[in-house]
DNA sequence: CGTATTTGACCTCAG
DNA sequence: TCTGAGGTCAAATAC
């Protein structure tokens, strides 16, 4: 398509490969922001049904340090998905623990805007917490709030709306002074955020209620004149993003969005150099962040759709044949939209509440281990050790890419994070996962790398997987690299903590999960 | 006043 | 063929 070209064009379809119905964020980020959505996320979470979130997590590479790359959300990933992530704040890269769970990164085809759809929504205050900024609760939350920060950035500096929500949301506005979480945003709110996300100008001509899921899904299209993308977002009732799916690619550049700030450059200039087909990170756009964009190459659900970054198209494929696509889509359609993917794998970006990844602050005991199938490499499954806290996560190096780690996370944490172990830096690391934290939904964003979680990802499970890839990225690398460095997920190369997930049923994590135990007892069985 | 969003109705498709 | 779910349209409304 329009897309395909150079390397660009590479990414682009992988991207596109990965599908928006691939990249679909995922609930995760309600069970954290609400005990509720947790209890439907838990539902989905079990993954019985469904939506697996993955977040892939790939840190390409060992430059962890394009902030961008981290970031980078695809399009469709906020980068508060991230946030929420568990995988985002990784800090250790080290394969060893899979729980740091990698940001895979998704190259958003385009680079675009996806990142910044997905993130923003401001999230209630609850999950929103992580990324006021006032003074972070949690070692975590700071981090997610640094995260953000960074992420949005500087978009949010440049003044860019609160767009960015939730995770990004946090962007100055809540880093600024605001104690109090406070970001509800209304779904109008979001919308519009989005719109800045991705860096692509959308215009919502529909929302509907999806059976079997509280939460609303809004149907959006691509502004510039005869781009066939439409994407279509599921939010929780906190606004978070939990879910988008991408339609078709972009057959334009990002519309340069006045706001962007250098962060933007920044981050597209990682991502660019990446790979990310985000490289169109044009400006146009209104709002879109530039972390978004930067992410654009990430994450971002366009990117999703796009050209999922993650997978090349023939990856893709493969690989994501879970993956739904846009009802209606011909996979034909899709593919064409994304002129090289063969399939749309979904993207689903979970907001996870907080999963960490290994070295996400909390205490994990585990309790079994198996051989998946898709993936030679043993999953081994971890519980949270906290007293009452229903998390769990597991954890596998991809198939393809044994640097990359795939973790996956079930549950929102019920309490803080424990005390930092040896290291202060855990507590810092890690938001308080508490049921309020959640809300920064993971988002996955398919990377090449991603692609390989993709299937080394078999989304069965339930949990969403975040892939890492292996140049760790510590939270402090995050947190030094500031603000940049979050949309620097977007670099495909670097993103650190990009999630992706991909689940095979597009369904939102939260929904229905099996009950972990029943879950996990089969495996152990 | 123009543009974007909301929202109910309608259309399409899969089971 | 029917039914329900999902997706889209478009008038009304909001910004």
């Amino acid at each position: 398509m329009a897309s395909s070209g150079g390397n660009m064009n590479t990414f682009m379809n992988s991207f596109n490969s990965f599908s928006s119905s691939q990249f679909m964020t995922s609930s995760f980020s309600d069970p954290l922001s609400d005990n509720n959505n947790n209890d439907n996320d838990n539902k989905n979470w079990g993954f019985s049904d469904e939506r697996i979130k993955s977040f892939p997590m790939i840190n390409s590479s060992s430059s962890p340090a394009s902030p961008s790359s981290y970031l980078a959300f695809p399009h469709s990933l906020s980068p508060s998905m991230l946030l929420d992530s568990p995988v985002l704040f990784n800090n250790s890269n080290t394969f060893p623990s899979p729980t740091t769970g990698s940001f895979g990164n998704l190259n958003s085809k385009e680079g675009n805007s996806r990142n910044s759809e997905f993130s923003f929504q401001s999230r209630p205050a609850t999950s929103s917490s992580i990324f006021q900024s006032s003074a972070p609760r949690n070692s975590l939350e700071d981090l997610m709030t640094r995260q953000q920060q960074t992420t949005e950035f500087s978009t949010a500096k440049t003044g860019v709306k609160s767009e960015v929500a939730p995770i990004q949301s946090f962007s100055q506005e809540k880093m600024s002074n605001n104690p109090a979480p406070v970001h509800y945003c209304q779904p109008s709110q979001y919308v519009r955020e989005q719109k800045a996300e991705d860096g692509y100008n959308w215009r919502k001509y529909g929302q509907k209620q999806v059976k079997g899921s509280e939460n609303p899904r809004s149907y959006y299209k691509c502004t510039f004149p005869n781009c066939p993308t439409k994407k279509k977002v599921e939010r929780n009732l906190d606004g978070h993003i939990t879910e988008i799916v991408y339609k078709g690619s972009h057959n334009h550049p990002k519309p340069q969005s006045t706001r962007r700030s250098s962060i933007q450059n920044l981050a597209y200039s990682n991502s660019d150099v990446t790979n990310q087909p985000n490289a169109f990170l044009e400006n146009g756009q209104r709002d879109s962040f530039a972390v978004t964009d930067n992410s654009s190459a990430s994450f971002g659900d366009e990117d999703v759709d796009q050209g999922s970054p993650i997978s090349k198209s023939g990856e893709n494929d493969e690989n994501e044949p879970e993956a739904k696509r846009w009802k209606g889509d011909n996979e034909n359609e899709v593919i064409s939209s994304a002129s090289r993917t063969v399939r749309e794998p979904r993207i689903v970006v979970q907001t996870t509440s907080d999963i960490d990844i290994l070295d996400d602050g909390y205490r994990w005991r585990k309790y079994g281990q198996k051989v998946v199938k898709g993936n030679p490499n043993p999953r081994s499954y971890y519980k949270c050790t906290f007293t009452g806290c229903p998390v769990r996560k597991h954890v596998e190096r991809a198939s393809h890419d044994l640097t990359a780690v795939i973790t996956t996370y079930e549950g929102k944490h019920n309490h803080d994070v424990p005390a930092a172990r040896g290291s202060g830096s855990y507590a810092m690391n890690k938001p308080p996962t508490g049921s309020n934290n959640n809300n920064m939904p993971v988002v996955s964003r398919p990377t090449v790398l991603a692609n390989h979680s993709n299937q080394a990802m078999n989304f069965d499970d339930t949990f969403f997987n975040t892939t890492q890839i292996q140049p760790p990225i510590t939270l402090q690398m995050l947190q030094s690299s500031g603000s940049s460095s979050y949309s620097g997920f977007g670099n495909s190369s670097g993103s650190y903590m990009n999630q992706m997930q991909h689940t095979n049923n597009s369904k939102p994590i939260s929904k229905e999960e099996p009950k972990d135990d029943l879950f996990f007892s089969s495996f152990l069985n």
